[in-house]
Order: structure tokens, then sequence, then C-alpha cells
RNA sequence: GCCCCCAUCGUCCAGCGGUCCAGGACUCCGCUCUUUCAAGGCGGCAACAGGGGUUCGAAUCCCCUUGGGGGCACCA
């Protein structure tokens, strides 16, 4: 098996085309196979050295390595479209020789035209096929003396093209349903349809996998095919996914680019098995399967047909599984540079150490990488407090009596650490008769700043005796 | 307008003619655990689009309707 994944470098990667790469990988892994990684960056005048980089960033990111093409090489060349030019030309030629192709002179002016009057008319808006009919010797002639011309495929009429889809079945379409559509541009360059054509056979591409938009273009390649005197691939159609409305996930659903979701705090590993139970399913009761796994089980069989919704909702409770699944070394590691990009500083040793520390609980916490930076603020910069846990917090009676209990209590723990400052808290909850709520959320308040936090012994015990009591004071001032 | 695709809880999936008054997951709602917030445990709400067939029997097969989606460029 060969399979090929072939962005345009003309927009971001897409959480939609990663989707679509992700099923050609699982598809070739499973196979034991060969995944290639192809630029169709036929539209020059769209495409960018910068969406190049963040597509191939976005497929190293998820872990989705390839065997052939862009920027790893191969038997074939450049593995860039822009490079092959000449191929697609001698090939557009030699279709043109053998009357499978001819030239068009129709100015792209009057195609607009003649397309907007279609529509009004109700009519088909494809291409009327007007310069079909001119004698080959004469379209020769002209071509020679210089006239502008593209290059479009005679489609065969009457007939029909079909073919059997993987997740479709049987396929048919009527070729009159087909106009004859452009392959060579009149400034000599390919159109996708060719382009992506020519390369799928030059490569020994067996599998195509890619989006259903592409399901009523696929006659078209399979005509170039046929005109090149070669077998056509096998084709699966991938339904596409879809924004919450049910219509086509795209940017008016928010950003779909999928480095959006990486600097949002989703961790590669989520996304990929998200992403696989889009159209996929492993069998089985639990949606958390190893990447290992879903290569293992994963069958183009059972690609489901019918299009799916895109739920942040779902990748977020994914993700947050994700994280606490991780080891808390690798975890706290991860975080470093998130929280030093908070601060605005590299952390101290000893600061690090109290995050490690801490960590372990955070991650329980943590549905995005993004939120921990927040939750452990306290421990570093300056506190500042949160006014809705303040007034809610500091405002009762007990609070100004906990906060006298804790500074005293905590004074003469020996051993300064979490379960030594719980027995010691304890006992002081229990010498002025304060149930825990009511005496430890005031110490939670002064001493993170806010009544949402990670534990409180443990936070203590990270910031340390010295910054704990002198937390409790400011706070104890602060209520008057 | 024409061509094509799709149709099980709000969402993602299981179901591939009887074991389904339909199962799991996310969300939501209770309860529980608990120093907060989470996580966890327990429980709950919630679907076979409609109509015809086929069959002893249909969520499962066929047809129609309806609904949704995609495509119809010298973009990909």
């Amino acid at each position: 098996m060969r399979a090929r994944f072939a962005p345009s470098p003309t927009g971001f990667l897409h959480i939609g085309n990663a989707r679509t790469a992700l099923f050609n990988w699982l598809a070739v892994r499973n196979a034991g196979g060969e995944f290639i990684v192809r630029s169709d960056d036929t539209d020059t005048a769209r495409s960018t050295a910068e969406f190049a980089q963040d597509i191939l960033d976005g497929l190293r990111w998820l872990g989705l390595d390839w065997d052939e093409g862009v920027e790893v090489g191969g038997p074939h060349g450049s593995y860039r479209q822009s490079d092959r030019f000449d191929r697609y030309r001698e090939v557009a030629e030699s279709l043109t020789a053998a009357g499978t192709a001819y030239p068009c002179f129709c100015k792209a002016e009057e195609l607009d035209e003649r397309r907007k009057k279609a529509r009004d008319e109700g009519k088909p808006p494809g291409y009327d096929g007007r310069c079909r009919t001119i004698d080959s010797d004469e379209a020769a002639t002209r071509v020679a003396a210089g006239e502008s011309a593209s290059l479009r495929l005679a489609v065969p009429r009457p007939g029909a093209t079909t073919f059997r889809d993987v997740v479709r079945e049987d396929m048919s379409f009527d070729n009159e349903t087909i106009d004859d559509f452009v392959i060579l541009r009149s400034d000599g360059s390919p159109t996708y349809h060719l382009a992506s054509s020519v390369d799928d056979i030059d490569y020994g591409i067996t599998h195509v996998i890619r989006g259903e938009d592409l399901l009523s273009s696929t006659p078209k390649h399979i005509l170039i095919a046929q005109g090149m005197g070669a077998e056509s691939p096998t084709y699966v159609h991938l339904s596409l996914l879809m924004g919450p409305d049910g219509s086509k996930l795209s940017k008016r659903h928010g950003d779909t680019s999928l480095h959006a979701y990486r600097n949002a705090g989703f961790v590669a590993d989520a996304v990929v098995n998200y992403l696989s139970l889009l159209g996929w399913s492993p069998g089985g009761d639990d949606d958390i399967i190893s990447r290992d796994d879903a290569v293992a089980r994963f069958s183009l069989d059972d690609v489901l047909k019918n299009p799916a919704v895109f739920d942040p909702q779902k990748l977020e409770w994914m993700n947050g599984a994700y994280i606490r699944a991780m080891d808390p070394e690798g975890f706290a590691a991860s975080l470093q540079p998130l929280v030093e990009a908070d601060l605005e500083r590299p952390l101290e040793v000893a600061e690090m150490a109290a995050l490690t520390q801490l960590a372990p609980l955070v991650q329980e916490r943590t549905k995005l990488l993004t939120e921990v930076a927040p939750q452990v603020r306290f421990l570093f910069g300056d506190l500042v407090y949160d006014d809705k846990s303040w007034n809610k917090v500091m405002t009762t009676p007990e609070a100004r009596s906990a906060l006298g209990g804790a500074a005293a209590a905590l004074s003469d723990v020996e051993d300064w650490s979490a379960p030594a400052i719980e027995e010691a808290l304890r006992a002081m909850l229990g010498s002025l008769e304060l149930s825990a709520r009511k005496g430890l959320q005031p110490i939670r308040v002064a001493v993170t700043g806010s009544s949402v936090s990670p534990p409180l012994f443990e936070s203590l015990e990270g910031l340390g005796r010295e910054q704990s009591l002198e937390r409790i004071r400011v706070a104890s001032e602060r209520i008057g």
C-alpha cells in the first residue's frame, strides 16, 4: 500500500485536513506500506513557504511520520509539484497528440460571462465544449502562430465513468455531467486535476484517501489516468468534518487551524485519538485508544460514510484524560516553558522544585496545558487577590480567627511538609471549633489569592513557611 | 438549475434480519467522595426522520418523500 497526503500550501493545516492525513497514516501503518507527503502547489500565486512549513510542522507534531516526500526525499524527485511542470506539460502534450485533449482558445473573461449566463438560465455552468469541434490541424496552426490556448480534456461522450470507492461502493457518473475541464492553463501551468493524477500514477500510489469534496472530481482523474494508459488507484472518499451548525468545518466556526489547537494547550496524542474517532470506531466501549492500538485495529473498510460534527468539548475532555495519564515528570517538564512564558522570566531552581512537587496535583485538574500557569502563579509572582473570592470568604466572622490560628499553628510546625502542615491546621480547626470549610478557605485565599486552587497543604508546602506566614499576615491586615 | 453523497440520543460512535421497549462516550442534571476546584464512583434525561414495501420477523434489505451536506473555475 502506498498512500499520500497532498496538501496545497495555500493555508494553514486545517483540522479537517489533519484528519485526512491521519486516516492515510493509520491505513498505511496498519498495512505496513509507505506514507508519502506531497506538496500540491500548482497554484503558485496562492502557495507560500509559510503555509508549507505550517503543514509539515503540524504533521510532525501529530507524529504522522512519512516515508517519502517533501523534506525526506525518495525515489521520485522533489515531491513538490511546482518542480514538475515539465512532466505535466509532457503528459498534456501527449494527450493532445492522441486526441484525448484539445486546445481551447476561449478567454477567461468570456468563460466567466458564459458561465454566469448559463447559471442565470438554470443551465449547467460548465464549459460548453465549443473549441472541441475546431479541426485539429487548424487548432495546431493557431497554437503554432502563438495564439493563447489552454488544453482541455475531451471527455468521451456518450459514456459513463465508473469506479468503486472503498467507502461509497460503486460509483457511476454520466460523462454528460462532466465538462471538458482544463488540464493545462494558457500560461503552461498544470491544473490540480492533471498534476495530481499524474503524480498519483508516477509515484505508484495505490490508495487515494481524501475528502468527499473531491468525490465528484474523481471521474476527471480517472479519465486522465485512462488517457495515460494507466490504472487508477483505489479511491477512498472520507466524509467531511462539520461545524456545530452542520456545514463544512471552516473559518466561520472559529480558528480551525491545527496550530490553534496546539497553542491552546492540546496535546498531540489527544488530538490524534479524538480525530481518529470521527468517521471510524475501534469498537469496544472505550474511546481512549493508544496510537498503537489504533494502528493495529484501523481498517478502511470500517470508515463511516456519514459526515461527523467536530465537537471541541469532547476533545477537551479527552485532552484532560491524556494529561492525567502523562507521567508526572513529563508533565512538569512540559509545564516549565508555559510557566516561564507566563512569568516572563526563567524559573529558579527552587521554584522549579516547587513546581515539580505540585505538578501531579495540578495535573489532575487540567484540561488544557495553557490553564496551568494561572493555577500555579501564586507560587512565584506577586499575589493578586481575586475580588470575588475575597468577598465571599474573607468577610465571614470566622476568617479573622482562622487566619490568626493558622499563623500560630504554622509557626510551630517543625517539619515543613504537607502532612505536618495538615496535622497542625486540623488541630487548629479543632481548638477553634471551625469546620474545615470555614477555617481553611480563608487560608487558601490568603495564600493563593483565590478560593479555587490546588490542594491547600501541598500549596503551603510549595510556597514555603516564610512566604506562607507573610501572606497570612498581609491578608489579616487587609481584613482590618 | 444539474450531478453526487449522507440519515441511530444535542454530538461522536456500537448495532451489520431475531439476543434492541436499542449499548458506550462527550455534554447536561442529581447523588457521593471532599479543605476549594477538579478527578473518581453511582444514578438520570435523551435517538432508530416520515411513508411504503420485502420477510414469520427490520434500526438493520429495497423504493419514495423529507431533511442535511458536497460539487459543478484557466482554486485545490
